[in-house]
Order: structure tokens, then C-alpha cells, then sequence
RNA sequence: GCCCCCAUCGUCUAGCCCGGUCUAGGACACCGCCCUUUCAAGGCGGAGAUCGCGGGUUCGAAUCCCGCUGGGGGUGCCA
């Protein structure tokens, strides 16, 4: 049975580089019915926090993927501590009492002469009596493994075939911290091997550690699992998608109004498309159903925030039905203050307007004047108005529609008696009636506010701007 | 510095494995026209890539081989 997971630390909010990670792991799974496993990696006791793990678990909730097991690494140092033992009996690790200082002074000859920096494996050869020694003395220690000299680690990466790196790129590396804490090369394998991890879906910043792992996986006698390393996401100016690009975590979309489907739909598509199809609209089932690494992409990917928009408009025009829209779009308006009652109200408004916007963020806006009578006119229409035919027009329109019903269509008839009546441009008679229901220049149709406000409301804008223009 | 990875329109990509059908296809963005009360949406059309560069191999290369250049990543008692 195919088995991955996703494991990441909670030191920040998911990236979207990781979600994507997250996505493809979890379809891979999925597409061979096999387990999607989530671990929590929260080793680095000192930068992990409990808010970003809610955060983090939240988001990919959100984003539609479900895990079968759960694990925190916090909760499984015992298991590593027993592994970590058993290494150094078996001779594969051993005690290292260099101090960070000390380390560092080394990293830094090392600069100056420009070579390589390996850590020298000073420690390695002491005797038992002297790291006991050092041990009575209290002086504190870390666990480093042992990694043979000139030995070339390779492994078929299932994204990018052959990978051979030599361990003389490499020094003794620490699997156990001075404070007892095991570290992330060394949980990644014992955590893997344990939870029968099959398929090991990483980004390639991964691939240098590797060969690391797969040496651990070798002393203790695991069997080595497949690996595919993802290409990284970059940003518009080529380098890694970080925090100064702007919005880079899913938390920030989510807050900004955009479907989790359509998130999902486009992260898919970066770095990886399906086979021979040409279209790019996929529901996560088809997804499930396409998805296979051999068609990921080796090249990495420039994120288009465009580009998602526009694939977020899509599924906020005609992809999602009415009633899930309905859904995502309530609490967006319900916390900018408007008063929704009415399910059948909203619907109506949405039918007509899911076309002018693109998050749901920007539908607050849009959809104000379907739902707040109390608004400022904006100064860019005050200046367009021309008080005297402003008002000719209000008034006749006003005058007219009294007694009849209100729809677009008949709206459209008004504007037309009114324009021919005044002797005005179609422009003026609409502008001036789009000032009085929303103090814009421009938005949504007038006549399909007309169609959906009821018709009171509508005389009531009106008669307010007469009102303040006399 | 050293190691690893990558390289098709501005961007995401198809094609590359199994050379000819590629005068390189699609999408986003861009431009124009149509529709139209505004903004969109929609329809139609346009521009945009000598397939990073240089050598091979071949009758023929985006596709195979080598070198170079450029970009990215790694080089932690972070993950």
C-alpha cells in the first residue's frame, strides 16, 4: 500500500511552496488508495508554536485534505532516544563535546582558506575512558553520525532519475542536540521507517539531505523508501517565493476571499499538468484520478498571483454551484457589518452579479448597494454631477416609476422616456441613477439593482439625493 | 568556494522518453474590434518563443551527446 505524509514544522504559516507539497503528496496517495499521514514536525522546540500548528492544520482542512493519521514529533522523543542509543551501540554514531563556539571558529577557517567546511571528527576518535571522562565532568555533548569517507550515495528520485552525491560533501552531521533534542535528519528517517512511509514527496531544497537519510536508513536496517523531489515555487523576480513577494501563505488567500478549490485547482497546475488535456479547470476527484508524479515538472515555477485570480473568478462565476457560493460568501459579508437574512435575497444578488468579481473580498464591495441604504458619495461623482440635470432626470424617473413595478426591463424603458423627454444622453440618465443607488461611478448594473432591490429602497436613494443636491 | 538540481512566448505549460506531422499548440496577462448605461463577463481577432548559447551525431534536432553560460537550491546543535 502506498503510504505519504506531510511533514511540516510549525515555525510560520503554511507557504504555498509547502501546500503545494502538501496537495501533491496527499493526491498521490489518494490516486492508489493508499494513506495520507500528517506530522507535525516540532523538534526546534524554540521557534515551534501551537498557533501556527492550528493555523497550519486549519489551512489544509480548508483546503480539502484530510489526513488518516496524525502524529506531533514533540510527543515521540522516547522512540528517538532509543534509536539514537542504538546507533551509538552499533557503532554508526558517536558522543561529540565541541562546543558551538569552537564549531564555529572551524566554519570559519575554513571560509577564509575557501574550502569546503566539514566538521573535522575531532570527536570521533576518543576513547571510551576519555567521553566518559568528559561525561562525569558534565560537559555537554551532541550525537553525531558517522558518514563514510568516499562513498557515492545514489538514489532514482522518481521526478528526476539518477542522483549520486558523495559523503565527502558532507561531514559527521548531529542527530542529537546537546539538550537531548533529536534533530530533523535523523526524526525524518527513524518517523518515516515507523509509520511505513512508501513514497517520500519533498521539495528539492530536500534533496542535498537525502543522502543523509538514506545512510541512517542503512545502519539501522530500514528499508529505504521511494523519493520524488518537487521543484521549489519562485517569485516574480525568480528567487524563491518568500514573505517580501507579498502574500505567500495560505492563510493570507484564505483571508482574502479566495475558494479553496480554485487554490487547490491552480497550486496543481504549477509544475505539474496531466497528461494531453487542455483545459485547466479539475475537480479534486479528477485530480485524484489524473495525478502521477511522472508528469511533474523538473524546472521550477514562477507563482502568478494573476493567474489565480483569474482561476478564482472562474469558479466564482460558474464552477461553484449557487449554494456553496452562498455559503463562502456569507461570513465575508456577515463580517463587514451587512444584515443577511434573507438566503433567497442573497441568491437573487448572486445570480446576477457572481460575474463581477473575482475574490470575496472584492464582493463586500460589489455588493454594498444590495445591502447598505447608508453610503457616502464618492468624490470622484460629485464631481461628475451636474446638479440641474442630476435632478431634472431623478425627478422624472422618480415621477415615473411610482406607479409601476420595478425590473430591469422596465427600468430600461424609464431611462429611455426620460432621456428622450430631457433631451439627454442614455449616459446621463444611467450615471446619475448609478450616483443615487450606490454613490459610484461605476459597479454593478443599475438595472439588475433595480431588478433585485426592493423598489422602496430604491425611491428612498433616489428622493436622499435630491434631497442633498437641491 | 564546494556540492546538487534546472533551462520552450513576460508567466504557467504541451511537445522531448520513441528525432521528421512544430512555418512550436493551449492558458494567464497584453492590444484591437463586437456587445454595452459604467466596470466586468462573453464573442471574434492580434501581437508575443530563431525552443539559453556553442559544438557535435544525423538526410533531418525543441527532441539524442558534449561543453559553456545563466538561474535555483544546499552547504546549521533550522526544517
Amino acid at each position: 500500500m502506498v503510504i505519504t505524509r506531510f511533514a511540516p514544522s510549525p515555525t510560520g504559516y503554511l507557504h504555498l511552496g509547502n501546500a503545494r507539497t502538501a496537495i501533491f503528496s496527499y493526491l498521490f496517495a489518494r490516486h492508489h488508495n493508499g494513506k495520507f499521514i500528517l506530522r507535525i514536525e516540532d523538534t526546534d522546540l524554540e521557534r515551534s508554536t501551537k498557533e501556527f500548528e492550528e493555523t497550519l492544520i486549519q489551512d489544509l482542512l480548508w483546503l480539502g485534505l484530510e489526513w488518516d493519521e496524525f502524529y506531533r514529533q514533540s510527543e515521540r522523543f522516547d522512540i528517538y532516544r532509543r534509536y539514537a542509543q542504538k546507533l551509538v551501540e552499533l557503532g554508526y554514531a558517536y558522543p561529540c563535546f565541541c562546543s558551538p563556539e569552537e564549531l564555529e571558529e572551524e566554519r570559519q577557517r575554513a571560509l577564509e582558506k575557501g574550502v569546503a567546511y566539514r566538521y573535522s571528527g575531532k570527536c570521533r576518535v576518543l576513547s571510551e575512558e576519555e567521553v566518559e571522562h568528559l561525561k562525569s565532568m558534565g560537559k555537554p555533548y551532541t550525537i553525531r553520525f558517522k558518514v563514510p569517507q568516499s562513498q557515492d550515495v545514489v538514489f532514482e528520485d522518481l521526478i528526476r532519475g539518477h542522483i549520486s552525491i558523495n559523503t565527502d560533501d558532507f561531514g559527521d552531521f548531529v542527530i542529537v542536540r546537546s539538550d537531548g533534542t533529536p534533530t530533523y535528519n535523523f526524526v525524518v528517517v527513524i518517523d518515516d521507517a515507523l509509520m511505513g512511509i512508501t513514497h517520500v514527496i519533498r521539495g528539492e531544497d530536500h534533496i542535498p539531505n537525502t543522502p543523509k537519510q538514506i545512510l541512517i536508513y542503512r545502519a539501522l536496517g530500514f528499508p529505504i523508501p521511494q523519493f520524488a523531489h518537487l521543484p521549489v515555487i519562485l517569485g516574480e523576480d525568480r528567487s524563491k517565493l518568500s514573505k517580501r513577494h507579498g502574500a505567500v501563505s495560505v492563510k493570507n488567500y484564505r483571508e482574502d476571499g479566495y475558494i479553496p478549490e480554485a487554490m487547490l485547482n491552480y497550486l496543481c497546475l504549477l509544475g505539474w499538468s496531466p497528461p494531453q488535456e487542455g483545459r485547466e479547470i479539475y475537480t479534486k476527484q479528477e485530480l485524484v484520478e489524473l495525478f502521477d508524479l511522472k508528469d511533474v515538472n523538473t524546472s521550477p515555477a514562477v507563482f502568478s498571483k494573476e493567474k489565480l485570480k483569474w482561476m478564482n473568478a472562474v469558479y466564482i462565476r460558474q464552477v461553484l454551484d449557487l449554494e456553496t457560493l452562498i455559503d463562502r460568501i456569507l461570513p465575508f459579508l456577515e463580517s463587514a457589518g451587512y444584515q443577511v437574512e434573507d438566503r433567497n435575497y442573497l441568491r437573487k444578488v448572486l445570480e446576477r452579479t457572481r460575474d463581477s468579481f473575482e475574490t470575496l473580498k472584492e464582493a463586500v464591495e460589489r455588493l454594498r448597494p444590495f445591502f447598505v441604504d447608508e453610503f457616502e458619495i464618492s468624490e470622484d461623482a460629485w464631481n461628475q454631477l451636474e446638479n440641474e440635470k442630476v435632478y431634472q432626470i431623478l425627478t422624472l424617473v422618480l415621477e415615473k416609476a411610482k406607479d409601476r413595478e420595478l425590473s430591469a426591463q422596465s427600468i430600461k424603458e424609464i431611462a429611455k422616456e426620460v432621456q428622450k423627454e430631457l433631451n439627454v444622453k442614455a449616459k446621463d440618465v444611467w450615471s446619475s441613477l448609478r450616483i443615487a443607488l450606490t454613490g459610484q461611478l461605476e459597479g454593478v448594473g443599475v438595472d439588475i439593482i433595480c431588478d433585485t432591490l426592493p423598489k422602496e429602497r430604491v425611491l428612498k436613494r433616489i428622493e436622499k439625493l435630491l434631497q442633498k443636491i437641491v
